[in-house]
RNA sequence: GCCGAAAUGGUGGAACAGGUAGACACAAGGGACUUAAAAUCCCUUGUCCGUAAGGACGUGCGGGUUCGAUUCCCGCUUUCGGCACCA
């Protein structure tokens, strides 16, 4: 048995520094603007079921580069909190009656306890929950300010519906287009909603992107969200109607071959362009496609539907009369819910087309048969009168101009983005603080009577109309108007999950503040977050929300930069190793036996499985559970183990035999306190891999790389095994590269040499680089690339020499007895290669 | 289908301004200690041929550039993540 006693040690130094408040910061005027960092984790759901193996990853990590940050000197925000409105717990309460505060704030309890037993170095004086009354109230004061200044509107949006249940569905609840509680097939159900204009910042939102210091890959996905394009409105006109039919295109080049148009079902020009004899075909057709979920239409892109309206436009660059059909592979939500259909340079408009038997016409000269398929690159256009000669990006340049000076078109930016619908039909979120008169219209709660409190209700069932549980409370809906006085009702929508977590970093920054958000003194002093760390899930959604918020409180002359998180870096995900039948199947893992090293097979059936990677789940029932990894290789290793996985930003499977390799050397590690440190001198030898540790683990630290930093850290600890004695001149400065990855043993080895903690409080050790450099390098000699000899060599020697001393070696002369050396190639310091012929 | 990322020993991963592939760790094998086991310490360990010295092959596959490619270029395959058929 080992004698690593981490459980006295971490509970030991966990109760130290609560009790120092070794981690309280404070906005000291004094430390100037380039020694405070403020370093975000992405704050957890407390779900029912505790704390994940992937939460302590990104945790730990910030938690390593704060300590490291603070004993460079600098003054570190560290925070943490929880984002505590959400479905799970409003489910849970509509199933057992408990109330969803109670369910959430015990869960908070649990993840606070859990949390703290890794030993991470919060300042838990900010922490902040948006559940709480004094936090949504914030939250609901920024609602307003958005309502104020036209950034929130009411709209007839559909919601899934699941008709049995008489509830709204998010699109999670939703599997394979049935409930999924009970299975029934989920319909689409019209609702007044309230929606925020995103798209009035989708400029600025994409422009700023160049700012930050995100992955190119998270910024490419963001951009891609945005989708601005540059195309061109043209106005069809239709065949005996008033109207005309407006489409975007983004290659107005191809006009001449346009030969359909297609609507989408939900388009308002829908009714009056479908003629008589095609009124019960189309009618069918958009029945069928508002059954249909966004995923079906998704699915079924492979078959194209659609049906014919019976009516013609007009194109107005040839006259040519082209039918206008209605199918649901263009959508009402994107540019102007129709198209001009281009077969013979568009994949999704071919598909039809030949569906459909509509005519393609070729309009670009193809490099292949556009009867077979369609050709989308560039090429010279044909068949297009007066574009005729030219390429695509010129024909583009001529048609638009064309098109403006007839005024039948005009050159026009598109955004993918769509507004944010922002309500929700349920009982535990941010009530939205609206109230609507019968004479004053909608009027927000005045902002001296925030926060408008969620009411205690009986049932949180859902009301069956659709609406919130909160419209069942008379009581509460009924109220008068602020304005007026007179008698008005309150809105019941409540707020997203999303909208607590657009702004938290902004509430950690002056947590108990009653007068406003955040004081302009802390947001001056801390923002921007200089380093936020969490999964990769929220590339899009939640990043691209937060931004929006920030940047409207940006004009609003409360917040003091334009971007809020200056550097993002997004850890992946913590995958579990799973076992696959033949068929692909998979296998629990206590269904599997470990028949021979690396050799599975299936308990019941004695099959042979192959050990594949999958994310972690229930029924494959390998979950890590971190209580049961603390509690048996204390918090200390746990941190350790998954620095030591793999590059953070990488998802990799946990193996708890990799752990117990994180383990003996922690062990290892205390053992070498057995002896007595000495004040002699260390070896020349010691001393540089000291040196070398240092340097390396400094950079690495700085770069988030800990796996590589931390195998620096073993090779040190294998030095010291194989030295007799423990200079203190090396076991110093080690443990202060240990303090920020092991903190609980680092304090504990401190205090043994003989110090005072805390240690997380001691400066950074220093290198010296002339330590830190070998004088006697090992030179590679090859012959055509190949090594064939290896010599020691003084660092710096010249050229000539090195070409001499290889040439000079046995087994070299024995390569190149009789060749010829056409070349000779000599990198100093590192390699001869003599390139021979014959 | 589109977008993004990746592919290196039995396993997790190192090394990329082009220069010794496999650091560190796990697993496996051998040895020491022990009455024994566990723990611990030491050694071996990419594959193949060879008693050895040594040799051949080797970073998903096929080409290319180069004295030299895991690293750069072209073309594939597979896996993972995201998605709103985006005109």
């Amino acid at each position: 048995m080992s004698n690593y006693p981490f459980d006295e040690i971490e509970k030991k130094w966990q109760a130290y520094w609560e009790e120092h408040k070794t981690f309280a910061v404070t906005e000291d005027p004094s430390v100037p603007k380039d020694k405070r960092k403020y370093v975000l984790d992405m704050f957890p759901y407390p779900s029912g079921a505790g704390l994940h193996v992937g939460h302590p990853e990104g945790y730990t990590a910030t938690d390593i580069y704060c300590r490291f940050l603070r004993m460079n000197g600098y003054n570190v925000l560290h925070p943490m909190g929880f984002d505590s409105f959400g479905l799970p717990a409003e489910n849970y309460a509509i199933k057992t009656g408990t109330h969803p505060r109670a369910t959430t704030e015990k869960n908070i309890d649990n993840f606070r306890k859990q949390i703290k037993r890794l030993g991470f170095s919060y300042d838990w004086s900010r922490e902040v929950s948006t559940h709480t009354e004094q936090y949504y109230r914030w939250t609901q004061w920024i609602f307003l300010q958005l309502y104020k200044r036209g950034l929130a509107y009411e709209s007839e949006t559909p919601i899934n519906w699941c008709p049995n249940c008489l509830t709204g569905l998010s699109n999670e609840e939703v599997k394979e287009g049935k409930c999924e509680r009970c299975g029934t097939h989920v319909t689409r159900k019209n609702i007044r909603q309230w929606i925020l204009r995103i798209t009035a910042y989708a400029d600025r939102l994409l422009e700023d992107l160049g700012t930050l210091d995100w992955s190119d890959s998270i910024k490419a996905m963001q951009s891609n969200w945005i989708g601005k394009s540059e195309g061109a409105s043209v106005l069809f006109k239709l065949e005996n109607l008033e109207e005309s039919l407006e489409v975007y295109t983004t290659r107005s080049d191809t006009l001449f071959g346009a030969t359909y148009m297609v609507v989408s079902p939900e388009h308002p020009l829908v009714k009056k362009i479908t003629t008589p004899e095609q009124r019960n075909a189309v009618e069918a057709y958009i029945g069928e496609a508002a059954h249909k979920s966004d995923l079906e239409r998704t699915d079924l892109a492979k078959d194209k539907t659609g049906v014919f309206s019976g009516s013609y436009a007009i194109n107005p660059v040839n006259g040519e009369r082209i039918p206008v059909w209605i199918a649901d592979y263009v959508l009402i939500s994107y540019g102007t819910g129709a198209i001009m259909a281009v077969p013979a340079h568009d994949t999704r408009d071919w598909e039809f087309a030949k569906k459909f038997n509509l005519p393609i016409v070729e309009v670009l000269k193809s490099e292949v048969d556009v009867q077979q398929q369609a050709w989308t690159e560039d090429g010279i256009h044909v068949n297009s009168g007066f574009l005729d000669g030219l390429n695509k990006s010129d024909a583009i340049e001529a048609m638009n101009s064309f098109l403006e000076s007839r005024q039948i078109g005009k050159r026009t930016v598109n955004y993918k983005l769509r507004d944010w619908i922002f309500s929700r039909q349920r009982y535990w979120g941010e009530p939205i603080p609206l109230v609507h008169c019968p004479s004053c219209g909608t009027v927000p709660v005045p902002e001296d009577q925030l926060p408008l409190t969620l009411p205690e209700v009986e049932s949180y069932a859902p009301s069956g109309t659709g609406e919130s549980p909160l419209v069942t409370i008379p009581e509460w809906v009924d109220t008068s108007c602020p304005v007026c006085g007179g008698k008005a009702k309150r809105e019941t929508n409540t707020m997203p999950q999303w909208a607590g977590s657009c702004w938290y970093y902004l509430r950690y920054l002056d947590p108990d503040n009653d007068c406003e958000l955040a004081s302009k003194e802390a947001i001056e002093y801390w923002m921007p977050v200089d380093l936020y760390v969490g999964g990769a899930e929220h590339a899009v959604l939640h990043l691209l929300y937060a931004r929006f918020w920030h940047k409207v409180l940006y004009d609003l002359g409360i917040v003091n930069t334009v971007e809020p998180f200056q550097r993002l870096v997004n850890q992946g995900m913590i995958t579990s190793f799973a076992f696959q039948r033949a068929d692909k199947t998979l296998v629990a893992t206590d269904e599997v036996e470990e028949a021979a090293p690396d050799t599975f097979i299936e308990k019941a059936t004695g099959e042979r499985l192959e050990r594949v990677i999958a994310k972690m789940s229930k029924s494959l029932k390998n979950v890590i559970n971190p209580d049961e990894i603390i509690a048996e290789y204390g918090a200390d290793a746990m941190r350790t183990y998954e620095m030591f996985m793999g590059p953070l930003q990488v998802s990799k499977p946990w193996a708890t035999t990799g752990l117990s390799g994180v383990y003996r050397f922690l062990d290892r590690i205390w053992r070498l306190t057995e002896q007595n440190l000495s004040d002699a001198e260390p070896s020349e030898e010691l001393l540089k891999t000291l040196h070398k540790t240092i340097k390396k683990v400094t950079k690495d630290t700085g770069n988030l790389d800990f796996n590589t930093a931390i195998s620096q850290m073993m090779i040190l600890v294998n030095e010291l095994y194989k030295t007799d004695g423990l200079p203190r001149a090396i076991w110093e400065p080690f443990i202060l590269l240990l303090a920020p990855y092991v903190p609980h043993l680092a304090e504990e080895l401190w205090e043994l040499a003989g110090h005072a903690p805390s240690v997380s409080t001691q400066p950074w050790p220093a290198y010296r680089e002339e330590l830190t450099i070998d004088d006697e390098i090992e030179l590679v000699v090859q012959v055509n690339g190949k090594v064939r000899a290896k010599l020691n060599v003084r660092k710096g020697t010249d050229k000539e020499q090195l070409l001499d001393m290889s040439m000079a070696q046995e087994r070299i002369q024995e390569w190149i007895a009789g060749k010829t050396i056409i070349k000779t190639i000599v990198v100093p310091d590192k390699l001869v290669n003599i390139v021979i012929k014959g």
